[in-house]
DNA sequence: GGTGTTCGCATACATCGTTCGCGAACAACG
DNA sequence: CGTTGTTCGCGAACGATGTATGCGAACACC
């Protein structure tokens, strides 16, 4: 783990200019590996198994990419192209729904983003479109810059952390978490718990809290 | 990647009642594990590291823990047990207030806490409660049982995030960061992000946003 | 056709989580 | 006190990982 005294793998060349031209591109690297942990989930996504789907050899992805978080870096950044930024409408509140909204959309389209965007969250040419437009909805907004920074990361995070929680809900290990609260329950010390098995089983549909809570956090932020 | 048929750690006996008596506890390993992770970081924490840390074996820890994540929720669950969790006032935002900034200054004693807080959110002894104190506030609120719950959640969750990004700030990855920004503000478009960079350096000390960002965001959830 | 540079990649290394198998240690029982 | 049943500690091994090294082959340019 040394200094990593290298920039950002969009400020390095992707094209040597001289010597023997590349057989592949970021791009179609990057595409690969998406669609594996699309199908198979990130932990698929090792040098060797993108090195094989791409029918190379391991060694020679690193002509690429410096290291495999460059390669998670090039990833998240290629699902920014996916939004659709039409111009602000003047409601800011309404324009940056519409991007949550978008971001839920592909996020269920990539089952790995979640995590990524909130473990190692990564600003890409795409990314960087995603926070101009962002910027453009807020620009009357008379919060500091710093604010709406922080606005465009939450908005990110908070839609990730609902993405991941709906995803969960089905997993396996939510039995397992259940199963656990159950018998916490049952042992009599925490009621309040308890009382979580007792109550009747709501009629009415869950709603989706995602709108309310991102526009309160929002307006948190701003100030 | 098997299907994980045993139930959660804590409905696992630690000591067998036959046989030879283990030399160690669950809660002593815990303490290493915990120990190891503020010291050098979630990585350091590998079966062979803790094991030496212990002076045993590495293949000895796999009869107190079945798996590398059975000790990541061991970690997580005794770090609830730093809470002083008072008698609810009364006041429920100001108790969750209290409440996140104990969660605050946790993770702050243990920077590996918001990553697996937000990847990997567990429940142990310690952990409900926890749960059962914000029940307890949240006791006479009129939201669903079920609100309630993702109240919790989500306080655990922002929490994390905030520590997490004011962790991310002094890292050397947000020069890197940074670096692109900039990039990107002089190639000419993307003029709101230009702007992020022209703008005066702010008079006023950066604020504490999770208050504000935290009671709106539950009153988001809780309705 | 050289020449300079990069590319592809086989190989190797360190480390990881986890399994297997067995001798030793202990509790309970006679 | 010996026997028996069971668990414990753990050396060794397996398969996988990310990455470094070194070199022959391929190409652009002069």
């Amino acid at each position: 783990m040394a200094g990593q005294r290298e920039p950002v793998i969009w400020l390095r060349p992707e094209q040597a200019q001289v010597g023997r031209p590349a057989e592949r591109s970021r791009a179609e690297i990057t595409a690969v590996a998406v669609e594996l942990a699309d199908r198979e989930g990130l932990d698929a996504v090792s040098m060797r198994r993108v090195a094989a789907a791409l029918g190379t050899g391991a060694a020679s992805l690193y002509r690429y990419v410096a290291t495999r978080d460059d390669l998670l870096d090039l990833m998240t950044d290629s699902t920014a192209a996916e939004y659709d930024l039409p111009a602000p409408s003047g409601d800011w509140q309404a324009d940056l729904l519409r991007v949550a909204e978008q971001a839920r959309h592909i996020m269920r389209r990539h089952p790995w983003l979640p995590g990524v965007v909130i473990t190692r969250p990564t600003l890409g040419p795409n990314g960087a479109d995603l926070l101009e437009h962002v910027l453009d909805v807020l620009a009357d907004h008379p919060a500091q810059p710093a604010r709406k920074l922080e606005a465009f990361a939450i908005l990110n995070a908070l839609t990730a952390l609902f993405v991941q929680n709906e995803a969960a809900a089905d997993a396996p290990g939510a039995q397992r978490q259940a199963a656990y609260l159950r018998h916490v329950a049952q042992a009599g010390h925490h009621p309040r718990v308890a009382a979580l098995f007792t109550t009747p089983p709501e009629a009415d549909p869950p709603t989706d809290r995602l709108p309310a809570v991102l526009i309160r956090a929002l307006a948190g932020v701003l100030g």
